[in-house]
DNA sequence: AAATTTTTTAATCATTTGATTAAAAAATTT
DNA sequence: AAATTTTTTAATCAAATGATTAAAAAATTT
């Protein structure tokens, strides 16, 4: 019989946390299985105990924050009781947060899924999911309604995507090339949450 | 005496053209001495013979690629007999072709920025640079007269350039995830090229 | 063409790194 | 509390990896 025993945290979940934490600071390739061990404070051959390898557990951390990540954007894109517009809104307010709670998230996915594209494609069906999704079943309408000018979804997304993520992508050149600090950052991104709706609007709108 | 001897190219281009292909697809992290090596098609001990070590020769094509990406934007930037609209449009125009030729520069410099962010600040003054710049004084002077909405040069440069960057860092994403093949997808770009600066003035405009 | 310098190669080193093992320690069950 | 199972540790392995060396080959100079 297995038993929680969660005295703090659980052995296996320090190690866990650990990794993400460096995983997502450096990437896979650039962290070293002891970095792991040292962050959790624990023996490394216990890493290897619990997950097997390296690989194994770099391929949950990443599932865990993909899944997280697009499980979030899907309830919304699917909520039938909500316009087009408000969508926009929920989505760009949700990813500031999720993003801002864990800002190197962005740069992780993007690094590491160029060294392996096929980690989007193999295990989630994204395509058709977003295809028949309500949100662009609602695109769909407001283009052929008129309401939306840019009849091509995929410049809407990615322009949608990039005003929310980008910032957070060079968020370490922001830092380092002008001036701004930490709380500075988050202070543009808070506003942004208003901004980038409305600047959706402007662009996209007829 | 030194001679030219391009039959071909030298060895010592080889192999930072080779290093060059590796580091922007791989990373410094990922990437062996060994990868460049045979890429270049020579071997192992003539990369050390010529560049002393996997770390210079990575700065030395971090340095060009930053240069390159730079230089080119500040001529833009500081031309006086161009409007800011017109400024808008070259630097859209002109990345977007930069950056197809060589489609994995912006992920390449983001990911290796992340690990050591002090590459940007030390070796060039970006900030001050852009500050002086005419086009931001062109900005100021639009934001004062009313004909820019938004204040924030922030916000600002960061839509701009997040505009014409991010469908490239998300590129292999778009690839893997929606059918979107290269031809595709550089038609999309040379698309906004034209987009692009029109959306810019929808948003930032009064 | 002999001497010298530059370039290239194969072999090897020393370290790093992911992983394993065998034994100790702690926890759980009987 | 004895036996068993689970967790943790220290030591070590084998492969990978950046770098060096000494000698060979090629090019250049004298």
């Amino acid at each position: 019989m297995k038993e929680k025993k969660s005295l703090d945290t659980t052995t296996e979940d320090k190690i866990k946390e650990a990794a993400r934490k460096v995983f997502y600071r450096k990437g896979f390739a650039a962290t070293r299985t002891r970095d792991i061990a040292e962050e959790a404070g624990i023996n490394l051959a216990l890493l290897n105990y619990y997950f097997r390898s390296k690989q194994k557990l770099f391929e949950l951390i990443m599932m865990e924050a993909l899944g997280g990540l697009i499980k979030g954007l899907l309830v919304v894109l699917n909520d039938e009781h909500t316009t087009l517009e408000e969508k926009i809104q929920k989505i760009v307010a949700r990813y500031i947060d999720v993003i801002t709670e864990e800002p190197e998230i962005p740069t992780f996915i993007v690094s590491e899924v160029r060294n392996n594209p096929r980690m989007m494609t193999d295990r989630l069906p994204i395509r058709e999911v977003l295809d028949n999704s309500v949100f662009f079943r609602q695109h769909r309408a407001a283009v052929a309604a008129g309401s939306i000018s840019e009849p091509n979804p995929i410049h809407f997304f990615i322009n949608l995507l990039g005003l929310v993520v980008f910032p957070f992508i060079v968020k370490p050149i922001l830092m380092a090339g002008r001036g701004i600090d930490n709380s500075e950052f988050n202070q543009l991104m808070q506003e942004r949450k208003k901004l980038v709706p409305v600047w959706i609007k402007m662009m996209m709108g007829s």
